[in-house]
RNA sequence: GACCCUAUGGUCUAGCGGUUAGGACACCACCCUUUCACGGUGGGAGCCCGGGUUCGAGUCCCGGUAGGGUCGCCA
């Protein structure tokens, strides 16, 4: 029998971080097995779920390049689907659910309690199979020990979680539960279950935790939690999706850069690791600038503009040569597309206050002349390229007797704004002559005589 | 409180009875350089503690400690 695996989320609004890495070890082992992926809205809180919050997750899911084959097209709970296990909305299947409740209750194996419905559960320890942990024998808590019986319909009529999820991937014929490993305790009422309705479980994979950089629970505030805070920063999808793999699963080659095809191939379950792995947002933002590095230029150019229009700076306003030419002495030069506004911001408005400690240091007195002079011989050269600036501020530069570090910055600062940035003579290049001797007359004048 | 999982530098990890304990991020120094970033060289930093088993334990077993998880008419 065929892989067949799921991810599950329930709609909250927000798509986890663990989450996201929880549905990319599904992908990933669907894909290496040549299984299929599904993916099942657990909508039963009909209270919370909305739309958006459904598109949350498909916008995350597609946005990481984690495709299912079965599954919701669009946030429509009644809309179109994949696949012949429909629907895969929790909220739809409310007749398989009251089936298999009055199976369960016909033969004794739940009882009414109060108005709602209550499963018998084994009084003794469950064994749980799991292909990352290992065995592992459940004993009794304490509290279980006096009733371990649990409620899977609500007196409003509405089925639990571990009943509908029992539920659907027996229905939907899961061969493998690949998911967090907050659900190993209670996978010995998912297994009870499943005995009840004669069947034997699906195998178990429990994967580690992400945990906040900390050591605490990562929650729904914490800082990097969100999948969609990494889409409006402006990461790359694949620098995500391959930092997320290297989270309690290694290539075992010291490699960290690889291609998500040789993931595909090379990934397996006994293979993750048993513990929780802390997430490290410096080591995915080394990652993610290694990824924006070897990225082709038009879709770097296409990720900048749409960066740059989400600062508020429309590009549109500006040739597109002049736009690819800014654009262009970035490249190579970022971690994440959310320091592009505060790194080329300059060539699309004008520079606003100086860097301040920078302007202590380079708008001197002493320099006030020198920038006097750069500027002159900037108006008469011939050739506005970068290698014939770089010739003119050295040959200003030897002429005042100075180092070029003493033109240099000063001149950045009168055209960036700042201290660090593209590469200076690119830069003069690409602002052009008349921009060049405007930001620098406007330095000049704020210098004290 | 009970039950379950886990434990290699600050972080992610390699190791699977005998290694100078390897790599990556981060950090420090130097080099390259117009800034930043990249790149290069070098450096500091690790097997949680205690018992066993063994000729020999990071590696196997037990106990502690610590961290995480679960015991809901949340998912």
């Amino acid at each position: 029998m065929s892989v067949r695996v799921r991810f599950a989320p329930s709609p909250t609004g927000f798509l986890h971080i663990g989450g996201a890495r929880t549905a990319l070890f599904n992908w990933l082992y669907a894909r290496h097995t040549g299984g299929r992926l599904i993916l099942r809205i657990e909508d039963t809180d009909a209270a919370r779920n909305t739309q958006e919050a459904v598109d949350v997750i498909l916008k995350g899911l597609r946005w990481l390049g984690l495709s299912w084959d079965e599954g919701p097209l669009t946030a429509d709970a009644t809309g179109p689907c994949k696949g012949e296990r429909g629907p895969y909305y929790q909220s739809q299947r409310s007749e398989v659910y009251q089936r298999r409740v009055e199976a369960l209750l016909s033969r004794n194996l739940a009882y009414e309690h109060e108005g709602a419905v209550k499963f018998r559960m084994l009084r003794e320890a469950i064994v749980i199979p799991d292909l990352i942990v290992g065995d592992v024998r459940r004993e009794l808590t304490d509290r279980e020990a006096q009733d371990p019986d649990f409620v899977i319909i609500r007196s409003d009529g509405q089925p639990v979680f571990h009943f509908v999820n029992v539920v659907d991937d027996l229905e939907m014929d899961v061969t493998h539960v690949i998911r967090g490993e907050d659900h190993l305790s209670n996978t010995a009422k998912h297994i009870a279950l499943f005995r009840a309705f004669g069947v034997h479980p699906p195998k178990y994979a429990h994967i580690p935790l992400i945990l906040n950089a900390d050591g605490t629970k990562m929650s729904k505030r914490d800082i990097g939690a969100s999948l969609t805070t990494y889409l409006d920063e402006g990461y790359a999808p694949e620098a995500v999706v391959n930092y997320l793999c290297l989270l309690g699963w290694s290539p075992k080659d010291n490699r960290e850069i690889i291609p998500i095809a040789e993931i595909i191939e090379r990934f397996d379950l006994p293979q993750v690791l048993r513990h929780n792995a802390r997430f490290d947002m410096t080591k995915l933002e080394w990652m993610n600038g290694e990824y924006l590095r070897a990225l082709g230029d038009d879709r770097f150019h296409e990720l900048c503009v749409h960066t740059l229009a989400k600062a508020g700076i429309d590009t549109n306003q500006f040739p597109l040569d002049y736009v690819k030419a800014a654009i262009d002495t970035c490249k190579g030069k970022l971690k994440t597309f959310s320091e592009l506004p505060g790194y080329a911001g300059f060539y699309f408005s004008e520079v606003g206050d100086y860097e301040r400690a920078a302007a202590e240091k380079d708008f001197t007195v002493e320099n006030r002349h020198r920038l006097i002079k750069l500027r002159d011989a900037l108006d008469k050269l011939g050739d506005f390229g970068a290698a014939s600036l770089e010739t003119c501020l050295k040959g200003a530069a030897a002429e005042l007797g100075v180092k070029a570090g003493a033109l240099v910055h000063p001149t950045r600062l009168a055209c960036t704004g700042t201290s660090s940035g593209p590469s200076l003579y690119h830069l003069m290049q690409v602002l052009g002559r008349d921009r060049v001797l405007q930001r620098l007359d406007r330095a000049i004048a704020t210098i004290p005589n």
